[in-house]
DNA sequence: CAGCATCTTGCATACGTAGTCAAGCCGTGG
DNA sequence: CCACGGCTTGACTACGTATGCAAGATGCTG
């Protein structure tokens, strides 16, 4: 029989014991008998108990709910990140209550998360605005940045070596030959970007070389797709991309091949970051940086089940090695294959 | 100053009103004057105060919480659906907690979001097992099937049109003069499955003809390209392949392309169903069905909120119109471009 | 001005559970 | 045989909010 509620003290009545023995018998550290915990769960099991979490939420203080924020998910790096994170914290006793951005309404959904008591919050999108980053962090929950950093915010962070993902990618260009290198960024605030920019001029500069061209596509693959038009418009055109993030880079390789007819690597060498799964298929191969999205999770849900446990929230920044992914995009002199 | 916690009492007695007040100013229909809802809630701006929402759910059995159950996130429907999902339930108060699944630990999962007391459930995937569904429904909670139907479930249901889906490919196949059509399942006891290979035999059926030959590939990418392996180790190799879904079309052509050295469309066409971004993607361009997924969600949340509301579970199943995306992977005779 | 209806407000209670406290039980050692 | 400590158990209260109820305030009509 699916009654609409039952709760302990139905339990209690007709296993004859008390409220507060329904509720130790459910709690793992409790002082129970052996023997009147199989009364209870008997019972429970007769009627279909299951306790209930907001009421243990409310009085205990833990409601065992992590917000996730992420602005959005075509990108395919946050569905990756979202699945690990949402298992992880699964596994951890925790859940996941999952808010998307709008620019518009930032405010109003920390707010919610808020009203939910919630204990922990990640907030895994390179495109938040730090004053969201830092109004959450002032709220003496644990906060972590997943791939993202905002150095005056007091909020953890995870993130990948940007900066050394940029810089091999600038040598494996020069490396390799290629005189006239372009650059096309995501959003142009986010720390993803700079890191990713700012490494991979300083390797060129390391080999002798300067940034040849430069287009903005904020993550966007639309916008990625006018950037590459924009390179590719004047006169002199380059002969490598360093595409900030493989979603965009996809987007770039469709307009070289399909609108502008060049071949990729023979023309146009392109590479990416993140390592995303369609990075491998066939249709693109493409040469790129690999994010290490298994550590990332680990250490996002490692900084937060400490701080909620240990009920202290100590700023930590966690940058994790960054790998190339050789695949095909990118042309390689003979002997270095 | 962020103190730990600022509960209605503590706006109360800086406005020197009673907590009934303070709670009143926060709830749209409560019967309270301006001046006293203004008073009270320029002390709370003061406090910082936000209504606790999980005491709010206890008191008023309204928890505002939705279950979302997703199976897995690397195909990009369930990413795309879940986020437009999420962005619907938000518009209307409502929160998502997100739940991933292991073929292991079902029930588990319904049990916890269960003791979340969660005023609707959504399950999102099509390899779900059918024993959950039924388990959910019996709850008394509203359950939507979301791309997935069990017809001895008491759960509803919003799906498109899979199986005239499959009929459109048929008949798009046998009408642009393909002899040797295969097909790729995907999980065999999965409604989406049976509904389009069902719709795709009968379309077959119609231009008389048969299936020329028939492999397994589970949604999975390395299932279909083992699957794609296994239709074209016979002799006689086929000239049209019908893959469930896009997700293991891509898979597909890849093997085609990369391992058989075969050109799509000239040699073998292709047809997907999902219509997933990347199928518009230069390197694919795969002909395939579209899922209307503005429309699904909209239904999802319409019945789930109607439901919520009127507080009646009604069972409704809803199948919504698909179309065929004409792009280039299936070859087309001349006339007919 | 009386009488009545409407609107506001505070008091008290309820939601379902966890944890504190004290009481009861049992066993052990002196 | 008694005293004492450890283990169980039940009664009770608290968590933060919403709401029924009654009382007070205000306005309107006759």
């Amino acid at each position: 029989m699916p009654k609409g509620k039952v709760t302990s003290g139905d339990v209690a009545k007709l296993a004859r014991v008390s409220q507060s023995a329904v509720s130790r018998a459910f709690n793992e550290g409790a002082s129970v008998s052996d023997t009147m915990r199989a009364r209870v769960k008997k019972a429970a099991r007769k009627l279909g108990y299951r306790p209930n979490a907001i009421a243990r939420a409310m009085i205990s203080g833990q409601s065992r709910l992590i917000a996730v924020l992420v602005a959005y998910l075509d990108n395919q790096f946050y569905p990756i990140v979202l699945e690990q994170l949402s298992r992880a914290l699964q596994d951890k006793g925790f859940h996941v209550l999952l808010f998307m951005t709008d620019p518009g309404h930032q405010d109003e959904v920390v707010q919610q998360m808020m009203e939910y008591q919630v204990e922990g919050i990640v907030m895994a999108s390179a495109t938040l605005s730090s004053t969201l980053a830092r109004e959450c962090a002032q709220t003496g929950i644990p906060v972590v940045l997943l791939n993202r950093y905002v150095p005056s915010s007091p909020a953890s962070s995870v993130t990948s070596d940007n900066a050394e993902g940029g810089r091999l990618v600038a040598r494996l260009l020069t490396d390799n030959g290629h005189k006239r290198i372009a650059f096309i960024a995501g959003h142009e605030d986010s720390s993803t970007n700079t890191d990713r920019e700012s490494g991979f001029l300083s390797g060129l500069e390391q080999a002798g070389q300067k940034l040849w061209s430069r287009a903005v596509g904020n993550y966007t693959f639309e916008g990625a797709t006018e950037a590459a038009r924009q390179l590719f418009a004047k006169a002199e055109k380059p002969d490598a991309i360093f595409v900030a993030n493989d979603h965009m880079a996809f987007a770039v390789m469709d307009v070289i091949r399909n609108e502008l007819h060049l071949r990729i690597p023979e023309d146009v060498s392109i590479a990416g970051f993140d390592n995303v799964p369609e990075s491998g298929w066939g249709g693109y191969q493409l040469t790129t940086v690999e994010q290490p999205y298994a550590p990332m999770v680990e250490a996002t849900t490692k900084i937060l089940v400490d701080q909620i446990e240990q009920k202290t929230v100590i700023r930590r920044s966690i940058v994790l090695p960054t790998s190339l992914v050789i695949r095909s995009s990118v042309k390689l002199r003979p002997e270095s294959r």
